[in-house]
DNA sequence: GCATTAACCACAG
DNA sequence: CTGTGGTTAATGC
C-alpha cells in the first residue's frame, strides 16, 4: 500500500473536503491509493466490490459485457468517483472500470465511506450532487445518441471530449475506434467513415491519436443536425 | 423504384 | 488497429 497523506492532498473531492482532521485520520488508515497504467483494469465486472473507488488523477473507461460486445457506459474523468452505483448498489461489480490514460485511485474501505455519509450531512450532500450531475449527463447522451445519425454522435462525441475532458481543441484522443464505436453504439467501421470524412472535408485533422478540431462551428452544425 | 444510411464481412496494410 | 470495398437490410421520398 502506498504512503499518503490524505488531509494535504492536493486531489480532494469536493465532498471530501468537508472532512475533519480526525475524520481524514481515519480515512488515511482505511483508504489505498494505487497507481494504474493506461490500459490496465481497474476494477471487472462480476468481482465482489469491498472499496469505494475515487479517481484522484487520470481518465478511466466505464464499461460493461453486453450481449455481443463491451459497452462503453460513460469516460470519467479525474477528480470523481466512480465506483459508487457498484458499490452501494449490489456487492457485485456490475460493470468494469479500465485506466485509459495513467491513473491513481484511492479505494476507500465502503463501511467506513458509509460511515462517513451517516454522519456528515455535508459529505453526504455533496456526493448525491456528484451523483447526480452524473446521471443527467447520461440521460443527455442517452437522449441524443439514440436519435443521432452516426456523423452527429461523432461530432457530439468530439466536442464533448475537448470541451469536458481536454478544454482544448487538440488533444490526444484516449479510444480506439473501435472502443469509440463501443461508446456511441454504432459499428468500428462506421466510425472510421466519418472519421475520414470529417478529415477529407478540413473538418478535423487526426494523425494517430492526436485530434485537432478545425472547424468547430461545422462540427456543432453536425451534432446538432443530428 | 431509387437514394440514403449503416451494419456485417472480408481482406489488406 | 485502421481503411475500404462489396453486400444487404431498413427506411424514406
Amino acid at each position: 500500500m502506498e504512503n499518503h497523506n490524505c488531509i494535504n492532498c492536493s486531489f480532494k473531492s469536493s465532498a471530501a473536503k468537508t472532512l475533519s482532521k480526525e475524520e481524514f485520520k481515519v480515512i488515511e488508515n482505511n483508504s489505498a491509493l494505487v497507481f494504474f497504467k493506461k490500459g490496465d483494469i481497474i476494477f471487472k465486472q462480476g468481482a465482489l466490490s469491498t472499496n469505494v473507488a475515487y479517481l484522484r488523477t487520470g481518465i478511466v473507461k466505464i464499461h460493461k459485457r453486453g450481449p455481443s460486445r463491451e459497452k462503453i457506459l460513460r469516460i470519467s474523468k479525474s477528480p470523481s468517483y466512480f465506483g459508487i452505483p457498484t458499490t452501494f448498489g449490489n456487492k457485485i461489480n456490475q460493470y468494469s472500470a479500465t485506466a485509459l490514460e495513467d491513473s491513481s485511485v484511492c479505494f476507500i474501505d465502503s463501511n467506513l465511506f458509509q460511515n462517513f455519509i451517516f454522519k456528515n450531512g455535508e459529505f453526504a450532500y455533496k456526493l448525491i450532487v456528484e451523483l447526480c450531475e452524473n446521471e443527467l449527463n447520461d440521460y443527455e447522451r442517452y437522449a441524443n445518441q439514440s436519435q443521432k445519425q452516426v456523423p452527429g454522435i461523432v461530432a457530439e462525441t468530439l466536442i464533448c471530449m475537448a470541451d469536458k475532458i481536454f478544454n482544448t481543441d487538440r488533444f490526444n484522443f484516449p479510444l480506439t475506434q473501435s472502443e469509440l464505436a463501443d461508446l456511441v453504439g454504432t459499428s468500428r467501421e462506421s466510425i472510421s467513415r466519418v472519421l475520414s470524412d470529417f478529415s477529407s472535408n478540413k473538418i478535423i485533422e487526426f494523425n494517430g491519436k492526436e485530434i485537432h478540431i478545425l472547424k468547430r462551428d461545422i462540427l456543432e452544425q453536425i451534432s446538432e443536425k443530428g
